[in-house]
DNA sequence: CCAGACGTTGTT
DNA sequence: GTCTGG
DNA sequence: CCAGACGTTGTT
DNA sequence: GTCTGG
């Protein structure tokens, strides 16, 4: 799960919501996917908060080849403090992904065939932005490149996306955001104890149009209710 | 000890 | 780099 | 995540 | 079935 969302900003609303110091250039996307530059906020050290643009496809440091980022889209809570690919990550390289938005694609059952029906979930009531919790990884590649790269944690659904799909990404709250953040949080088992699944409260879900599904599309439209 | 893998999702 | 399997 | 491609040889 | 591209 969690393998496309929607960030549309507004870019000022963005830096008043998470408190960042700096923050990239970004344009507004619907229909964001595995292996492009995505925005996540890490904080830095004397500087603060900082949101940055990165690929999204975890390459670890010991990586030989790249392509092993096609694959490491998602780290899943129940097992991140463990696996070799995500265990560094998670202990000093948490990020958070700010979203106004994902999507999530629902088996349906029709006619005897299965049709997959997508569904935009956001913020329940008037909130702007989602916080999944994510990590980093810094690699060089063999031609000698900086390569950031990021992932999403998931979880298991929540009483609204139970119907829908068998995971979800980690959102956190803003009181948590300090916490997740900070490089010197080291104690790995408390940091664990907050990949559950949000509340119901949080979040709510409708269906979109089926456009959604080819990743070339764009647009404010993918968010029409269908 | 060394060699070899290192992952998630969804579907069957 | 670190863990698992042999 | 889903959609769409998935190949070689020899010639230009 | 599996990999790549978006």
């Amino acid at each position: 799960m969690c393998g496309r969302y929607v960030l549309h900003g507004p870019q000022s609303r963005l830096r008043e919501h998470f408190d960042l110091r700096e923050c990239a250039e970004w344009q507004a996307r619907y229909n964001i996917a595995p292996q492009s530059e995505v925005l996540v906020i890490r904080q830095r050290p004397e500087l603060g908060r900082v949101g940055q643009r990165v690929r999204w496809g975890l390459i670890p440091r010991w990586a030989k080849d790249a392509a092993i980022g096609l694959k490491l889209n998602n780290a899943r809570a129940e097992t991140v403090a463990e696996k070799p690919s995500f265990k560094s990550s998670f202990e000093r390289h948490r990020c958070l992904i700010p979203a106004n938005g994902f999507y999530e694609w629902q088996a349906v059952e029709e006619g005897g065939k299965t049709r997959k029906q997508p569904w935009y979930i956001r913020p329940a009531g008037d909130g702007e932005f989602l916080a999944m919790a994510g990590l980093l990884a810094a690699w060089k590649s063999p031609a000698g490149a900086d390569v950031v790269t990021t992932c999403v944690i998931t979880t298991t659904p929540n009483g609204v996306m139970a119907p829908i799909h068998e995971r979800m990404p980690v959102l956190l709250a803003p009181g948590q955001f300090d916490a997740w953040l900070d490089p010197a949080s080291r104690d790995v088992e408390a940091l664990r104890r907050w990949l559950r699944p949000a509340p119901d409260a949080e979040i709510t879900a409708y269906r979109v149009s089926s456009r959604v599904s080819n990743a070339r599309n764009e647009g404010e439209d993918l968010l029409a209710p269908a």
